[in-house]
RNA sequence: GACCCCAUCGUCUAGAGGCCUAGGACACCACCCUCUCAAGGUGGACACACGGGUUCGAAUCCCGUUGGGGUCGCCA
């Protein structure tokens, strides 16, 4: 059998939506587990929408998503390969060969106004694929498909079938949303005196609503997620998840082992409905295992894409910070809030301290206390455990719960009622910087 | 409307005639843990769309109904 080659071949609308990019991965995992070529073809024949940005955003997608090509079309707008040019919007002398040799072979006839249709075979047609099986097309009654408008542009159904052809593509890995039309393609393959090749259509990805999911949908876009700040590994492993599954009830997986495990054969035939909370889930899952750098690098990408300001902020406190206020959150989007606290030496108060746990009568005396004994900690115990000790002691010399000394803490050094293990966020923090915080609240109240 | 595809918990799925009084995960509920919020732990509720067959036996096979989705463009 000869090598395997299947593409990926997007339209640049303006992002890289998640079923293309559940296709582009489910053809990538296929030539990878067989060791084929994957080739990016880029089809850009629709003017209007096509724009050098809406083609980097593909291009940016992929990346992201850690999905290579081995051949196609380029960032810098070459190619990699010999069967190109890899974008349609460079191959109409291609198409316009193509149309001829179906005209001289009367397999296709021109309109009055221009316009070329493909003389469609009345024969039933035969589509046999590999995820939804044999299925035979009546097509007595079919109109015959126009392939080159009069305007002399090709038609999406026609340059399909040539690039296919001509960029030796074996197997055809898309949407169901094409199933109905392929008996069409199949017939001009074997007008044009080719073997078509083998087709696998795999299910769509409807919304939360039960219908295809379209650009307006939440989470329709690749860009989303990367602004949302999860993790493509999460996302990829989500992606991996609908429609197909390694049968032995995990839900982590890892790529490596999805490669080595995917075949189409296994490929779920019904619609998947997409959910938000299980990718959310599976991001967290994925957040715990970053390793620190990893982690740490992330951030600092995160937080600065997201225009926080990050200059005046001393690496190991930022370390510190971002590794406490990690095992809360679950995704990067959460990082620039439950930062803020430790950023910002004016920082505000929040509802509940402002409203209850300040207010509360016996707050300044408790706070004045607090401050009066974390003085007295030496600068070289300033840790969790000693601190944690020191407002036990507090607790119980006053005979209140713990969190009567808590409260007022947390409210006073970082003027939220929610955040991080609060003896941690204390030693993060560093004794000068907690004890002028408790000043500062002290003036306040 | 015609044609095509599909049908297991709310969602993603395991299940290829007896192992199923249907398994896992997310979400949900309760309890535990606890300085808040999470996380974690324990437990719980929740599904084979319906009707006919075939068979000793059906979630699994066949037919029908219903439901959902898709395609019928000189969009891609």
């Amino acid at each position: 059998m000869s090598e395997i080659r299947v593409r990926f071949a997007p339209s640049p609308t303006g992002l890289l939506h998640i079923g293309g990019a559940r296709t582009a991965l489910f053809n990538w995992l296929y030539a990878r587990h067989f060791g084929g070529k994957m080739i990016l073809r880029i089809e850009d024949t629709d003017t209007a929408r096509n724009t050098p940005e809406a083609v980097a955003i593909i291009f940016k997608g992929l990346r992201w998503l850690g999905l290579d090509w081995d051949e196609g079309a380029r960032e810098d707008g070459g190619a990699d390969g010999d069967r190109g040019p890899y974008f349609q919007s460079q191959r109409l002398p291609i198409y316009q060969r193509y149309v001829e040799q179906l005209l001289a072979a009367d397999h296709a006839y021109r309109e009055a106004d221009g316009a070329v249709r493909f003389r469609l075979p009345r024969t039933p047609g035969v589509v046999k694929d590999l995820i939804c099986g044999e299925i035979t097309f009546d097509r007595s009654h079919e109109p015959d498909p126009t392939i080159f408008r009069k305007d002399g542009s090709p038609v999406f159904h026609f340059v399909n079938v040539v690039d296919d052809l001509e960029m030796r593509i074996t197997h055809v890995i898309r949407g169901e949303d094409h199933l109905s039309n392929t008996h069409k393609h199949i017939a001009m393959f074997e007008a044009l005196g080719a073997t078509p090749p083998q087709y696998a259509h795999i299910p769509l990805i409807l919304n939360p609503g039960g219908s295809k999911m379209s650009k307006r949908d939440e989470g329709a876009s690749i860009g989303e997620y990367m602004e949302q700040g999860y993790l493509p590994a999460a996302v990829r492993n989500y992606l991996c998840l609908l429609g197909w599954s390694p049968k032995d009830n995990r839900e982590k997986i890892s790529l490596s082992e999805v490669v080595e495990k995917f075949d189409l054969a296994q490929i779920h035939r019904g619609n998947a409905r997409f959910d938000l909370n299980k990718l959310y889930w599976l991001n967290g899952e994925y957040w715990k295992e970053l390793t620190p750098s990893a982690y740490h690098a992330y951030a600092r990408d995160y937080l600065a894409r997201r225009g926080v300001n990050l200059a005046a902020v001393d690496d190991r406190y930022l370390d510190g910070a971002l590794d406490i206020v990690r095992e809360k959150i679950k995704l990067g989007r959460d990082l620039p809030d439950w930062l803020e606290p430790f950023l910002d030496e004016e920082f505000a108060y929040d509802e509940k301290s402002l409203t209850v746990t300040l207010k509360e009568p016996q707050a300044a005396a408790r706070i004045e206390k607090i401050r009066a004994a974390f003085g007295a900690v030496a600068d070289g115990e300033w840790t969790a455990a000693k601190l944690e000790e020191t407002l036990k002691a507090l607790a119980v010399a006053d005979g209140v719960k713990v969190g009567g000394y808590v409260h007022p803490c947390r409210a006073g050094v970082a003027g939220r009622a929610v955040g991080p293990s609060l003896y941690h966020m204390l030693e993060v923090m560093g004794k000068e910087r907690v004890l002028a915080r408790l000043r500062r609240t002290l003036r306040k109240i």
